[in-house]
DNA sequence: ATGAAAGCGCTAACAA
DNA sequence: TTGTTAGCGCTTTCAT
């Protein structure tokens, strides 16, 4: 067995200095097109693999950008996810992904646990954070992006919308449609605050309109999804029997509420309208389809990933801390009038 | 601007060597607890930040476990993926993630590029590989597991089902029912591979009882969701008006299904039966219940870990490549007799 | 339990 | 365009 061949072991067998191969590799590096040629069938030959960790040191670039978001298993974030890292691929950028299960400890310990790898950027889901993990991300001398929220005091750079305003444009068109008894299906306070901007949106609106505030379900721990949607429902009926309208904390929940519904022989929207919230797929295609919120996950990916590109490029002029604020829009679908 | 604390650094405030530093930040080296204490709370006056990449060239461990899987946004490999995660976090062990949109010839690029950060192993999903793609791995030192599927030539190591077998589940129980005129609402044959499998199953089950096989509905590329579901069903109704029963090569294709179905008020399961794949929370949320395949997505994912955590720390015998083969398991629901 | 010396494989910086 | 030298920050190895 013969120990991995290295750059020194291309640089023999090619015939050139090892710093040539280097060179070979990256592909904006000036090399003669037959050297890099020559270069390269030595490496095949050999089977060489470029060690990203002797070149992280050296250059002191991981080529990594770190990314936290509350879990893998939610299409949302996946989406967010997913359009970031086409656009960071194209700088040669690959994400270290951790999710926190909905827990800003966890996210603390991720935190410490990625800083170890010298990200070149850090992206963050949410604007609520430990103090220690915001102690450890002031020390940071990288990019810090926080996504899916507008925090009032950032970090640094964000990309987000407001939760709560979103949710006050929803509940505004259900009292246009004449509903007064409205009601949230949500999570517990503690853990998924995106969820919890939007329970505190919801009442501010309906207090806006002078409409009673007290029909608020809260389902459990995140993450909130469809069993706790049908529970909630199951609960709110018993509460609150003559409620009108029903705002869901995301479309999974609310496809669980409307799914109770239909268990329970109670008509959508005839009976009760049903609200969600991240244009998930299931609000397109349940039968009725769902009312809810498009929060345009991908786009906030996008614009991260173009947001991180442009900054760790530098060739703009120095620029301070970066807002980009998405609109989310109101999709009217059957489930409400 | 100071430049970045490092081990010397530290070494230096604590009055000791820069090795006792190092062994200080492994839990499990012998060191004095005052020594320990007072090396650590040097770190921290300082804002030490470990160097994993300095580390991992030193002592030829990266801390990485590669993993390759077709999709971010599927629900069945985030939980795989979750799972494994959890096991090999207590390893010390992180996931480098990695997600191929379905293509072999982007998992191939995505073996080389994860290949370079020295991976102390590798998980794959199936087992249909570019050549080349064997070849890197053929090459590489560090275990490889094959998962979610039965390779019949695999690389070295597999925790996986058979997709066909489970699928003639599935059929044999439809058929007990009395069913004839069965369908499979799938994708096109070039992508997802496993639902290919399934596709296969689902035709040598049908021959097997002696039945048309002629119902098959190809709906585009793969990730084949909801929508495609939809289409599927529309096309199937128009060209198969009488089929019984529809199989689906997941459960977001069965629900697509059912709920065109819903819109054309067509009942199920009286006037058909559909069932899917994959048990995603929606099967069992949908109203009516979906019959479905259980994989054990979790439990690939636990299983893979565990198999990956034994043979790292190498204390067992000297053993070959593993098999363990998960049973997947009928769930029969309400839109099914 | 702690320390000293050497070097992992690459690339920055400079030279030719 | 190519080569030479030095060293990134850690841990292996051996010594005490």
């Amino acid at each position: 067995m013969t120990r991995k061949a290295t750059m020194k072991d291309v640089a023999r067998a090619a015939g050139v200095a090892p710093m040539t191969v280097s060179r070979a590799f990256k592909s904006n590096a000036s090399v003669n097109a037959e050297t890099r040629a020559k270069v390269m069938e030595a490496a095949e030959a050999l089977g060489y693999v470029f060690d990203s960790a002797a070149s992280n040191l050296r250059s002191r670039k991981s080529g990594f950008v770190a990314a936290i978001i509350p879990s893998l298993n939610n299409a949302n974030f996946a989406d967010t996810i997913g359009a970031m890292s086409k656009v960071l691929e194209r700088e040669g950028l690959q994400i270290l992904l951790g999710y926190t299960s909905y827990s800003i400890e966890e996210e603390e310990r991720l935190i410490e646990k990625l800083l170890r790898r010298s990200p070149e950027a850090i992206v963050l889901t949410g604007g609520h954070h430990t103090e220690r993990a915001r102690k450890l991300l002031d020390k940071a001398t990288v990019p810090i992006v926080e996504t899916w929220d507008l925090p009032e005091h950032p970090i640094e750079h964000v990309v987000g919308f407001s939760n709560s305003k979103a949710m006050k444009g929803l509940v505004d068109h259900l009292v246009d449609k004449g509903f007064t008894k409205i009601a949230f299906l949500g999570g517990d306070a503690s853990a998924d605050l995106r969820g919890q901007a939007r329970l505190i949106g919801f009442i501010e609106a309906l207090e806006q309109h002078g409409l009673d505030t007290s029909r608020l379900i809260a389902a459990g721990p995140a993450p909130v999804a469809m069993r706790e949607g049908a529970l909630a429902m199951e609960h709110l009926l018993k509460a609150y029997p003559d409620t009108e309208a029903v705002v869901c904390v995301s479309d999974l929940t609310a496809f669980g509420a409307l799914t109770e519904c239909q268990r329970r022989g109670i008509r959508v929207p005839e009976d009760i309208s049903i609200a969600g919230f991240g244009a998930y797929d299931i609000s397109a295609f349940a039968h009725p389809t769902i009312t809810t919120i498009e929060a345009f996950s991908a786009e906030i990916g996008r614009k991260t990933g173009q947001m991180i590109a442009r900054l760790l490029r530098g060739d703009d002029p120095p620029e301070g801390p970066q807002c980009e604020e998405i609109s989310p829009q109101l999709v009217v679908r059957q489930s409400t009038p």
